[in-house]
DNA sequence: ACTTGTTAACTACCCAGGTAGTACTATCGT
DNA sequence: ACGATAGTACTACCTGGGTAGTTAACAAGT
């Protein structure tokens, strides 16, 4: 649902920034991006304007600086992105996604056994409930 | 890997045409997304060029029409776009991207077990290897 | 030869992501 | 009181996806 949580990759990196800060100004994304991007202070903030008017932050006046606060969550944004690509990809079969990552990636034997445990759990309760 | 191989939904629906018949004119294309999309003939013909200044398909004059082809893989556009949300969501992260799908989505018994074997498989020919 | 229909080229828009310069304003240090 | 600094607003530009009208070329029917 909703093309709202559909991000960019700036927005994600700048809505990672607020998820875990809870909230920060313009500044500080720019500050805690800059290592790793190094874009101008500008960009930042008109980035933030963009998003606030799409919706997925909203800004409150804090003394005389901006304060901008997440109004979507990760796993919500998780959750909208991977189904759009599920979508796209895959026809919306979640099954076959998933099957389509084991089979085609490298994947460690450790992180095999966790998401055999995983499947296997949730067989288990899948026949629980029938 | 290349950004080239990153599809919008227009480009993936036209790219469904071109991996299935194998080649098609831009009139072919246009009629087999009429009833789905219903767009007019022009816009099928714009896109088509686009994409194929993005070098995702080429053309050949056959007759007096153009038949285009597709210069990229089905496998090869999955790849790069189911890495590039694996890049964006789970900072490459395939297994956790795997477990994600598998915990936070309905699967029926069915394909779980489908799941498990395949888990199983691939976690047997990883300790084979070793 | 003239009209008609198909096809391709060109051009134009709109939207959104991304990037940033410039201008304005308010605050702060001296 | 005044200049430096910080922060926001406005504007602009590029790219790429998506959508389509207009025009030009040409083939074919009558």
């Amino acid at each position: 649902m909703s093309r709202r949580n559909q991000l960019g990759d700036l927005q994600l990196a700048i809505m990672r920034v607020l998820w875990s800060e809870g909230e920060a100004s313009a500044s500080a994304v720019h500050r805690a991006l800059w290592d790793e991007r190094g874009l101008a202070p500008t960009t930042i903030a008109t980035m933030l304007r963009k998003m606030e008017h799409k919706g997925v932050v909203s800004h409150a006046l804090e003394g005389r600086k901006f304060v901008y606060r997440p109004e979507t969550t990760e796993a919500g944004v998780r959750r909208s992105m991977v189904e759009q690509l599920a979508q796209r990809l895959f026809g919306g079969d979640v099954a076959a996604f998933a099957s389509y990552l084991i089979s085609e990636n490298e994947i460690d034997s450790a992180e095999l056994s966790e998401l055999e445990k995983l499947v296997a759990q949730k067989s288990r309760k899948e026949k629980e409930t029938r």
